[in-house]
DNA sequence: GTTAACAGTTAACGGTGTTCACCATAAAGG
DNA sequence: CCTTTATGGTGAACACCGTTAACTGTTAAC
C-alpha cells in the first residue's frame, strides 16, 4: 500500500544537487551515450536489434566496458525505458502548457502522445507493447522505470482531476455502473480525489480509450480499416471529451 | 487490393481431404508437438524462453531435426501465430454459437476474447502484443499468419454486419465526423457491406474499445486503478452495446 | 531389390550475454 | 611528491543461441 506521501515525493522529478566531480560528469555522459546508441539501435532495427556488443561496437568500445555503467543487458533496457518516459512526460507536459484551458490540456496531451508514438514507433513499442511488464504487487518493490512509467501516468491523472474540479462531470449512475465496481472506482482517493465513482469510472474511460486508440493505430492493426487513422483518432477523442463535458471544437 | 472472391476464399478454413500416406501422418504429428513444445515454453518463460533447442530439448531431438518441419525459428513461431489464431478463433465462434441472438453473440464474442486472454496472457502477447507486425502493404504477400489473423478478425466483422442488418444502428451524423472521416469511413465495402460511414464508425469503436480494455487488463496496466477489471469490462461492453443498439443486462 | 527420399545425427560457424583476470590511468591520502 | 586505490578499459573464455554442412540409418517407392 502506498501513502499519499509516497506518491508525493514519487512524482516530484529528483532535481538533485549535483555535487559533480570530475570524474562523476564524465561518467554520467558515457551513460548518456551508451543510452543514446542503444536507442538508435532500437529505432533502426527494432528491440532485438539493441544488443550489448552491437551498442559497444557502436561507440568503439568493448562489450564488458559497458558493464561498467549498466549490470545487465536487461538494466541497460530499463534505464532506457526510463529515460524514454522521462522524455515523453516532458513532452506531454511542455504541450499542455501551451495552453491554459484545462480542457484543451486534455486534448493537448492525448493529442500529443499520439504524435509521440507515431514519430517513435520504435520507443512506443518498448515502453506500451511489453506483454505482461510487472504485477505491482506488494513485494515487488518500485524500480525505476515503474517510477518513471507512474509519473507518466500521473500527467493524466492529475488533468482529470483538475478538469472535474474546475467543471464537475457526471458519469454513470451508481445503479447502472453495479455495486462492485463502484466500491473498486471509489478506492482510490489518493488519485481521484473527491470525484465520484462515476466521474472516476469516465476517467478511466478516457485513459482506457486513448490507449487502445494509439495502440491500435501505432501497432498497425488498423490498416485493414483505414488509411489514415488520424481523423478516426480526433473524432473519438471528441466523442470522449464530450462525455467529460468539454466543449469540443468541431470537425 | 483484395476482391471479395479473394476475401471469400481467404476466410474458409481449409479442410484438406488428407490423402494422408503413413509418413504424412507421423510428419504431422511431429510437427504438432513441436508446436505443442514451442507453446509449453511460452507459457513458462515468455516469448524469448521458445527457442531451437530448447524446442528440441523438450522432445529430445537435436536443434537441427526442426529444420526438417520448420525452416527456420521465426517460420515457427509464425506456425505457431497461425495455430493460436485458429484456436482462438474455433473457442470464440464455439462460444459465439452458444445462443441465437445475434446481440447476445456480441457480447459473448467480446467476452471470450477477454477470457481467453486472460487464460492465456503469454499466447495473446504473442499474438497482439508485437509492435508493428506487418504494414499490409501492396507488395507484401500474405503469410499463413496474416490469413489466421483475418480469420479472427472476421468473426467480429461478419457478427457487426449482421446485426446491423437485424437492427440497423444509426451511429453519429456524418457532420459530426467530418468528411474525411466519412469518405475513409465509406472505403471498405467488402467488409461492411452496405453500412453508412456513422455504422462502421460506431463498429470500429466497437472493435477499438474493446482491443483497448483487454490488451491494458492482460498487460497490467489496470492494476494501478483496479483490481478485478471485471466489473469494468462489463460496464464498458454494456455501453458499447447500447451504442449499438443492443439491450444490455443489467448489472 | 534397388534406389531415392526422408528423418535424424554430430561438428562447426558466427552471434549473443556474461564473467574473469589483467592492465593503464587518474584521483586521493599521507 | 610519491604511494595507494579506485576507475574504466582490455582480451580470453564460457555457455547459449540460430543456422548450415556432411553424414548415416531407415523407410517408402518403382
Amino acid at each position: 500500500m502506498f501513502t499519499i506521501k509516497d506518491r508525493v515525493t514519487l512524482l516530484s522529478r529528483k532535481v538533485s544537487v549535483e555535487t559533480s566531480t570530475r570524474r562523476e560528469r564524465q561518467r554520467a555522459e558515457t551513460a548518456a551515450e551508451i543510452k543514446a546508441a542503444a536507442r538508435k539501435l532500437l529505432v533502426e532495427g527494432g528491440a532485438s536489434a539493441v544488443g550489448l556488443r552491437a551498442v559497444a561496437r557502436e561507440l568503439g568500445l568493448s562489450a564488458p566496458a559497458l558493464y561498467r555503467y549498466f549490470a545487465s543487458h536487461e538494466d541497460l533496457m530499463a534505464a532506457l525505458v526510463t529515460e524514454l518516459y522521462d522524455e515523453l512526460t516532458a513532452y506531454l507536459v511542455a504541450r499542455r502548457d501551451t495552453s491554459e484551458d484545462l480542457g484543451e490540456q486534455l486534448f493537448l496531451v492525448a493529442g500529443g502522445l499520439r504524435d509521440w508514438a507515431l514519430a517513435h514507433p520504435a520507443e512506443f513499442g518498448l515502453l506500451f507493447g511489453a506483454p505482461v511488464p510487472n504485477p505491482l504487487a506488494e513485494d515487488h518493490d518500485l524500480t525505476p522505470s515503474h517510477q518513471a512509467a507512474m509519473r507518466f501516468g500521473a500527467v493524466f491523472e492529475q488533468l482529470v482531476v483538475q478538469v472535474y474540479r474546475q467543471r464537475p462531470f457526471p458519469g454513470p449512475p451508481e445503479e447502472l455502473l453495479g455495486p462492485e465496481l463502484v466500491g473498486q472506482l471509489g478506492r482510490k482517493p489518493e488519485i481521484f480525489g473527491e470525484m465520484p465513482p462515476g466521474a472516476v469510472y469516465l476517467a478511466l474511460t478516457y485513459w482506457t480509450r486513448l490507449y487502445g486508440l494509439i495502440c491500435m493505430e501505432v501497432f498497425g492493426q488498423l490498416h485493414w480499416a483505414l488509411d489514415d487513422a488520424g481523423a478516426y483518432f480526433e473524432a473519438q477523442l471528441r466523442e470522449i471529451g464530450e462525455a467529460l463535458g468539454l466543449d469540443c471544437p468541431p470537425a
